[in-house]
RNA sequence: GCCCCCAUAGUCUAGGGGACAGGACACUGCCCUUUCACGGCGGCGACAGGGGUUCAAAUCCCCUUGGGGGCACCA
């Protein structure tokens, strides 16, 4: 066994959103390096200079923290390796490919798109492999000047050898491939850019990676990073490929499916523990049924080994699980810190800072609705009632619950006996309801129900008679009030 | 078309020659209950198919089928 440093690198490319895909295999790679005490890389490969944007960066690096994945070396955090953006790392990336001109194990290739196509074309109706046909393999320098002339940039290709190239993948075991269909791909562009294939070998020979690990859908460009190492004679690392993450009808998870990227999950109200939580579990077991895991323990069980080989389909349902079991679990008041962005979002409150009184009172509001919740966009619709000054009442409840025979006598008896209650308290209000309900010879759920409608809007929440006490004397008996006219307006509309 | 990877319920998975094929989500029945949710106790539901190997196959091998990925001057 080598006892060599573990040195694991993140490598997204800044051309969208941080999705769930690339943060499991961020957090895979994080969990790795975190359990054998090695070194998390961060590295940014944004040599793709059309789709490339700093927004995007800034976006990973925003999920990458909020999932609480910090690492080791990359933006912000420079070392001995870096730069950790490719497009700093230029000059690198043409040392080697000089290197690989003048060992003839490259070349420059002058064919345009165009000649391409049709030489793609052809082989494709012959039933030929689909690869280069070594057009400008043994170009003259008579030829390349010919072709300068013409203005033609040139790309560089390497030379593919035809020999059977083999890796041993960590998950998978022996993966064998024969170069003889591979193509002399390219591996500097004609703008003098590396290509995607080229730059990560260099970058994680360079930067002494020891494991690269990755998505399945890289395996098939295994074979020709190998073939760079070999060329450039770097030692080649060890190679795991992760089981893709896909949406419900089994094609690649896409904004079809919902939601993919980590930071929509933080908007909509996900706690990033249960987010990493449940990713962590696409793919990944460990051995036995536990399901909740930290970080913490998340790195002390992880290992290879316990991943599956074939893709997981990515469930809105579990995840909801996932972040409820953390929100149950979850003290009041780091719930409290939690809500009070997505108030302000709904404009339920002014200003994030609450005052001492404001603060107890939302306490009291998490109190009842906490394990009623999803997620914190839920709890804004259901918890609406305690922040807005009018409440819209469901249509549906309106007519099923409220709109009915002697509902308004009661909701009149009860605005009376409210009014004058010098005791809010749960005692004191469960004893009125009782008392309305008894005199009318009904059972209390007879009246507790349009009781909840008139002051919710719906017919679903909290027991009632805490849901009073904290929605407090005032609105009570105002939302009360407004029931009663809104009755009445029914009423003379029949 | 060619190459590669994969295959246990609707979904995530455990199990890797002898097990009642275990758990979780979802769905569902009952209990608790003023509603919803929580919680408790149940239920439905799987080894893709066919050949081998073996006393014995979900487990090992082969084929088929199915799914996924790749074959770019994208990464």
């Amino acid at each position: 066994m080598e006892n060599k440093k573990i040195r694991v690198r993140f490598a997204p490319s800044p051309t969208g959103n941080l999705h769930i895909g690339g943060a499991r295999t961020a957090l895979f790679n994080w969990l790795y390096a975190r359990h054998y005490k090695g070194t998390f890389i961060l590295r940014i490969e944004d040599t793709d200079q059309v789709r490339s944007t700093e927004e995007a960066v800034n976006v990973i690096l925003e999920g990458m923290k909020w999932l609480g994945l910090d690492w080791d070396e990359g933006p912000g955090k420079e070392g001995k390796y870096g730069p950790y953006y490719q497009m700093q790392r230029l000059p690198l990336y043409q040392k080697y490919t000089e290197e690989l001109l003048k060992n003839k194990k490259a070349y420059y290739c002058y064919c345009t798109k165009e000649e391409l196509t049709e030489s793609r074309q052809k082989r494709t109706k012959e039933g030929k492999p689909l690869r280069y046909d070594r057009h400008c393999l043994n170009l003259s320098e008579e030829e390349k000047r010919r072709y300068e002339e013409e203005g033609r940039k040139p790309v560089i290709r390497l030379k593919i050898p035809a020999k059977k190239i083999v890796f041993n993948d960590l998950l998978r075991g022996e993966v064998n491939f024969e170069g003889e269909l591979l193509s002399d791909f390219v591996i500097v562009k004609s703008d003098g850019i590396p290509t995607y294939n080229f730059a990560v070998v260099i970058d994680d020979a360079l930067m002494d990676i020891s494991n690269v690990i990755r998505g399945d859908d890289h395996i098939s460009n295994t074979p020709k990073q190998i073939l760079i190492y070999e060329a450039l004679g770097f030692n080649l690392p060890k190679f795991a490929h992760l089981p893709m993450i896909m949406g419900s009808d089994h094609t690649r998870l896409s904004k079809r499916h919902g939601a993919t990227s980590v930071m929509e999950y933080k908007e909509i109200g996900y706690i990033p523990e249960a987010v990493v939580n449940y990713i962590a579990h696409l793919g990944w077991s460990s051995g036995d049924e536990r399901e909740i895991f930290s970080l913490e323990e998340l790195v002390k069980e992880f290992s290879l080994d316990k991943i599956s080989k074939h893709a997981a389909v990515f469930s809105i349902d579990k995840l909801n699980w996932f972040n409820s079991e953390y929100l149950k679990k979850r003290s009041v008041d780091s719930l409290v810190k939690m809500v009070i962005p997505f108030l302000k979002e709904a404009n339920y409150i002014k200003e994030e800072n609450l005052s001492p009184v404001k603060l107890e009172w939302l306490k009291e509001v998490i109190k009842l609705m906490q394990g009623r919740f999803k997620n914190f966009s839920q709890f804004i619709d259901y918890a609406d009632y305690f922040f807005v000054d009018k409440i819209d009442i469901e249509p549906q409840a309106f007519q099923s619950v409220l709109n009915k025979e002697g509902i308004s006598d009661i909701l009149k008896a009860l605005k009376e006996e409210l009014s004058v209650l010098k005791c809010w308290d749960e005692k004191s209000i469960e004893d009125i309801v009782r008392e309305i309900a008894s005199s009318l010879q009904i059972k209390g759920g007879k009246i507790i129900h349009p009781i909840r409608v008139a002051l919710t809007g719906k017919k679903i929440g909290p027991g009632l008679f805490e849901l009073i006490v904290v929605l407090g004397q005032e609105k009570t008996i105002q939302r009360l009030e407004e029931a009663i006219e809104k009755l009445k307006v029914a009423e003379t509309k029949k």
